[in-house]
DNA sequence: TCTTGACTTAGCGTTAACTCCAGATGTTAT
DNA sequence: ATAACATCTGGAGTTAACGCTAAGTCAAGA
């Protein structure tokens, strides 16, 4: 695939990918003759995977010493695997941090709603009784 | 409270929180005589606020349009409710991806236990017959 | 062959969200 | 009252993550 055939399948511009690329957020690419990039289904995954883990928030960093763990071969599976605990395990209590915003968000709608349209706060007490 | 005081509670830069005030993602602190900054409960409500809904991602250009509204009076519930209803759909859509690529991270790193410790595997198989 | 259009690299520009600095002024302890 | 320290403002600098442009290359169709 081209890089402009990949950037419309995921949705990420061509410069990005070539940044993507150039920072190691994903392994070389092969290329054509000509010295364009030919993607394979190999390099589409890793492009997938470099796009669904930076969108939950996961550090560049975390993620170039992943892809360069990986293609220094098996010796460093115990390595990769940390990497992803700790990911994981930060992007876990995020969650539960986003969890709490989110509840106190619905709160404070809620609020909203009591003081803009007390007629509800009648309709209810009548329905209640 | 001084801004080193509030500093240290939200543990904020005490530059961090003068940019704030600067860019209006808090109203305007009290002063004292001399024209240091003196923080009332009120405005370390703000603050706290502030940290909070960043801390969840909310961009800080919604908070900034939230405060202005908020201090223009009661004639604009409504607006800063729909903001704040806004801002909630997008943080519930948010964790539901993050939410995914968190189960995704589990399977990855049960993949990699599967492969690096095949002894359980077995001690597994054993346990089960 | 010539043109068209996608692709290449290198490197500068941009935006968001801070972060730091300098020089002036305020505050406090002795 | 005078060090010593905190805070002030305005503005420049920084970092991450791209976006954009220039100048040139390459492949396919007329």
């Amino acid at each position: 695939m081209t890089i402009a055939e990949v950037s419309k399948k995921y949705d990420i511009t061509a410069d990005t990918l070539r940044y993507y690329e150039r920072i190691g957020l994903i392994p070389a690419v092969n290329r054509t003759q000509g010295g364009n990039r030919n993607y394979t289904e190999e390099d589409c995954k890793w492009v997938e995977f470099s796009k669904c883990m930076r969108g939950a928030g996961l550090p560049v960093e975390a993620l170039i010493e992943y892809v360069s763990l990986f293609q220094q071969g098996d010796a460093t599976k115990d390595a990769r695997k940390q990497i992803l605990i700790e990911q994981r395990d930060q992007l876990a209590d995020k969650l539960t941090d986003m969890q709490k915003t989110l509840e106190r968000l619905h709160t404070k709608i809620k609020g909203y709603e009591e003081i803009i349209v007390p007629v509800e706060q009648n309709l209810k007490k009548l329905g209640d009784s």
